[in-house]
DNA sequence: ACGATACGATACAGTGTCGTTTCGTAAATA
DNA sequence: TATTTACGAAACGACACTGTATCGTATCGT
């Protein structure tokens, strides 16, 4: 904060260059991974040489972690009155954000580098996971005040029922070329009426059936 | 097969020593990933040289496509007669298989090193995740035919509302240490009969209800 | 015994990567 | 202009890895 002001002697350094390097890191991490993306690369992709990169981050490690920090998955929490809607809109946006490429790759990337290494597993769920849990957390505490959910239902249960289902979908859609969208819409009310059929009519949200 | 009983001339090759240079490759594979793990490392682990290897596989990917076939977790259909005891056997079986550290790290490892490479993602996809797709399938459309489940819920999602929730859990049980286990008695009780407050008694109470 | 094959240990060439260094040039301050 | 720093291009040393080759030994059939 104090260096921006006492403007050093000589060139300054490119400023778009370190977005530019973590940028072309990100990405080659998510194709490649971490062992086999080089600095070369990230060199070449970010249109920089590679001691430029030297210059700035004292080797490879601590270039892969700065990049990995700086990815954060955009997810907020909803409040809209409805436990319903709210999930829709967070299971809709989470959907979006998976759909990308990029967060897919990467996100198995990191997954899978990060076990066994306790300090970035560390740094990755409270950087990723742990905002995401709380905003679905918040969202069913809430719900829970209102009287709109099973007084019965464990907090972290009802996040996993709402949760899994997506990613587990676009999980194994990775691998199926003619899979069907997942319908938020048709899986909240599945899961709010539940899979038992139909005896009686004993609420009105049930989604038009027989 | 032919080969068995023509019995080629000088010493025969050790026949333990090609498990136990796969499952070497596996753990390894597990703990380092396809990139970071070595030949010599894999014959150190295995307690051969590295010629036995080079003998038995032309390179390294070889090597690593014939450990990764023949990693198949084991999973089967149930058919009890009753869907929640079948899903409920299903997932026990899924949650300890789950559990194994050796399973959890290599399916992210391959996960993250399949996607991309359509040969392996397509004999991945055929040999491991498949069967749990029509074991599930097989016991969901029994029940169907029952009349066990609602009839307007579309297969696959209901696959999906079975099998992600704990594969969730366990995917971020991974980063936590006091997490509590997933209890799939709870769960599937809850997905029965849905997420809803009670509002009358249309049917008994609560999950003892039929 | 003898030939044939497998094995372990080791060395080796070829390649790729990390991180450093050199050097000529560009862009800033004094 | 003189100085100071950043930059790109290129080369470099050290090291790890892949895949091959060598050699002495072990184990099988005949």
């Amino acid at each position: 904060m104090t260096e921006t002001d006492v403007r050093r002697p000589g060139r300054p350094r490119n400023a778009q260059a370190d977005s530019a390097i973590l940028d072309a890191a990100l990405h080659l991490i998510a194709q490649e991974g971490v062992h086999g993306m080089s600095v070369d690369e990230v060199a070449a992709r970010a249109g920089v040489s590679k001691t430029t990169i030297y210059r700035r981050w004292p080797n490879k490690d601590a270039l892969v972690i700065e990049a990995l920090t700086r990815f954060k998955p955009p997810l907020r929490s909803f409040d809209t009155g409805s436990l319903r809607s709210d999930i829709e809109r967070f299971l809709t946006s989470l959907q979006v954000m998976l759909n990308e490429p990029l967060i897919q790759m990467l996100t198995l990337r990191i997954l899978s580098e990060v076990v066994g290494r306790p300090e970035w597993s560390r740094v990755y769920f409270a950087d990723s996971i742990s905002p995401n849990f709380t905003a679905l957390s918040d969202m069913i505490d809430r719900a829970r005040a209102r009287g709109e959910l099973r007084a019965d239902a464990d907090t972290q249960l009802v996040m996993e029922i709402f949760s899994g289902p997506l990613v587990y979908h676009m999980l194994v859609a990775m691998f199926l070329t003619d899979v069907k969208p997942f319908d938020t819409k048709a899986f909240i009310d599945l899961v709010w009426d539940g899979l038992k059929p139909f005896r009686t009519d004993s609420s009105g949200a049930s989604p038009e059936n027989t």
